[in-house]
RNA sequence: GCUCCAGUAGCUCAGGGGAUAGAGCAUUGGUUUCCUAAACCAAGUGCCGCAGGUUCGAAUCCUGCCUGGAGCGCCA
């Protein structure tokens, strides 16, 4: 992987200065003999959760290995050979190993405030090119998110998947790559046909005809309205119509719904790759026959591998050979059918044949979020595109664990699932969800852990919180940025040409840290494919402003006309990077609240 | 049985070799002449699931176990 050219922010150059410091320090002990010649490793600096312990610390643990000396005389010998610098005020050496560094900018403070001040101007005129990592420069990637089957509402646990899709995708951009947001569209397949006769059931017991609805059939009340409605658009004309027509007139529905609900929290995809598309240009039986010229299908009743009593057990179904794929040559379990007995394909094969003009298509990265329940079948797609002779690397597989709705009952003194309502007032549904909290709690919650921890959401706790919870915090610092600047605007200060060195350490402080920060949780999202970073970063940057909103008075009386100018324009910049921050969310910016 | 994920404060969750383990909610007390108190200031809260191991150092890495979840279909 490249590594990124690193941005000139201050918070980043101190760091740098140490480090580079740190490694003449150790250069020139080995030179004099105090320790033994070893390639000096990177060692990053580490930020001190106490003030007493500095700015920056060096961890002289990390030589022990290559130095093979008491860390705490390594920490002492470097102490000593450190280069003179005015950014270094002081330093200490501690048990077990740490050389404290205490830092003096003020020698650098025309440099850093110079640098900040480019940097504010940038932040308030150039709508963040200056947080645009390059790492993503020239580069295409491709987000598949939801994909959800159009057989029904998206649901709570489609939502973290869709969250967490579009806010990998606005990180992706962020870090620089051209992005396409892509929903796989499943239509294809006996669940449709299952929808269509389920539709179409519904609307024959609408016209008043007693009939049985069977378990595997869609139970959703939400089938019944749409049976209603075409029952009230079309009478009885609908009744001799067989399944299809249902089933295309249930899709249509569903897409519209689906795209509804997803818009609701802000998410848009660039692309739907319908699942049928695959049969009409006939890449399905391409993908297979290709994968047959490779050696990697046969025809069989059971796979080759199988046991005995797995024999035994497939004979008295009394099978007629299916198409099976050799997909234990590349590390798989067992075999898997691409063709079942009775000529249609599984899931498995459209999907592989997906992927794999999914590649062709040239992405850089190729980020797929799926729910874990998925994590055998992403691994066999990724066997099958090896039996095609492409290589999967850039696709990554993001999968997010199973989240549920929840509610504590006092009763029982426990949590429990949201029952599946059919109703409005639960939860189980993204529109419900949404209705009961917000767009922007909904999207915020979700987003806001580990993709790969479980998920309870409470949703009376998120109801109840609303008023009071990260949500808000961070949309306030927003809004009272907004305020502030609403109020000069009245009175007519103008801070164009504000003269920022009067800025407080405060201030300084925080637009260092925010860029600093930003970049990283950027940084680290995309490198990990886990954009939750970002949520946590939000949040640290509002508890950080909060503060200082309350020290860092403008329009107070007691505040002179320059230095309210200054911090008008600190205001200013920090609007524009908490209206950032909430965007990378996909959370609104409001102006008042 | 096998594979993957998780177990951290009363609750929901961050942290994922470094010093005294964090945040929100909940609890307790305080703060407002002037830009929104959805805020700020202060206080308490932990066998980091259990047991071994590696390491100068383990919540973090390794092994085993326990608990919860997901998967292991000629389902999608």
């Amino acid at each position: 992987m490249v590594k990124a050219q690193l941005p000139d922010f201050n918070a980043r150059i101190r760091q740098h200065i140490v480090e580079v410091h740190i490694k003449k320090a150790i250069k020139r002990a080995q030179d004099a003999g105090d320790l033994p010649k070893f390639e000096i490793p990177d060692i990053p600096m580490i930020q001190p959760r106490l003030k007493i312990h500095g700015d920056l610390s060096f961890p002289a643990m990390r030589l022990a290995k290559f130095a093979k000396q008491n860390p705490l005389d390594i920490a002492r010998v470097v102490e000593k050979m450190l280069p003179e610098t005015p950014l270094i005020k002081k330093t200490e050496t501690v048990p077990p190993g740490f050389t404290n560094f205490f830092l003096d900018t003020s020698h650098f403070k025309s440099v850093f405030d110079r640098n900040r001040e480019r940097r504010i101007h940038e932040i308030i005129s150039d709508d963040f090119s200056v947080l645009k990592l390059d790492i993503g420069a020239y580069k295409k990637a491709q987000v598949e998110f939801v994909s959800a089957n159009p057989s029904g509402p998206i649901t709570i646990g489609h939502t973290r998947g869709a969250v967490v899709g579009d806010a990998m995708a606005r990180l992706l951009e962020a870090a620089g790559y051209q992005v396409q947001r892509e929903y796989y569209y499943n239509n294809a397949g006996n669940q449709m046909v299952v929808l269509g006769k389920s539709l179409r059931l519904r609307y024959l017991q609408q016209l008043g005809e007693d009939l049985d609805f069977p378990a595997d059939y869609y139970q959703g009340e939400y089938l019944v309205d749409a049976a209603a409605q075409l029952a009230a658009e079309h009478g009885a004309s609908l009744r001799t119509r067989d399944w299809g027509y249902f089933k295309d007139a249930a899709e249509e529905r569903m897409f519209e719904w689906i795209n509804r609900s997803l818009a609701s929290i802000d998410i848009k995809h660039d692309e739907f790759f319908n699942e049928t598309s695959l049969f009409e240009s006939g890449r399905i039986w391409r993908t297979l026959a290709a994968m047959r010229d490779n050696g990697h299908i046969y025809e069989s009743a059971h796979w080759e591998g199988a046991e005995a009593d797995e024999v035994a057990d497939v004979a008295a179904k009394r099978y007629e050979p299916a198409t099976w794929f050799r997909s234990s040559a590349f590390g798989d379990e067992k075999d898997r059918v691409m063709v079942k007995s009775d000529g249609a394909p599984t899931y498995t094969l459209p999907d592989i044949a997906y992927h794999s003009d999914k590649l062709e298509r040239g992405f850089d990265i190729a980020v797929n979020v799926l729910g874990t329940d998925h994590f055998t079948q992403a691994q066999v797609v990724k066997y099958g595109l090896q039996a095609l002779g492409m290589d999967p690397a850039p696709i990554h597989v993001i999968f997010v664990q199973m989240v549920r709705a929840v509610r504590w009952n006092e009763a029982r003194g426990e949590y429990e699932a949201v029952k599946q309502s059919k109703r409005a007032g639960d939860f189980d549904t993204l529109d419900h969800l949404v209705e009961m909290t917000s767009a922007d709690a909904v999207r915020y919650h979700m987003l806001a852990r580990s993709p790969n921890s479980q998920l309870d959401f409470d949703v009376d706790q998120v109801v109840k919180q609303s008023n009071e919870n990260p949500v808000y915090y961070i949309q306030n610092a927003y809004v009272r940025c907004a305020s502030i600047l609403r109020h000069a605007e009245a009175r007519g200060l103008d801070d164009s040409n504000a003269n920022l060195s009067l800025l407080g350490d405060d201030e300084r402080f925080f637009i260092d840290k925010a860029l600093y920060e930003i970049y990283d949780a950027i940084r680290e999202s995309v490198a990990t494919f886990e954009p939750h970073h970002i949520a946590f970063c939000a949040d640290e940057l509002a508890e950080i402003f909060h503060p200082i909103y309350e020290r860092v008075r403008v329009l107070h009386s007691d505040v002179p006309e320059d230095l309210a100018k200054a911090r008008l324009r600190f205001y200013r910049a920090s609007k524009a990077i908490f209206r950032y921050v909430l965007q990378l969310m996909g959370m609104s910016a409001p102006e008042r609240m």
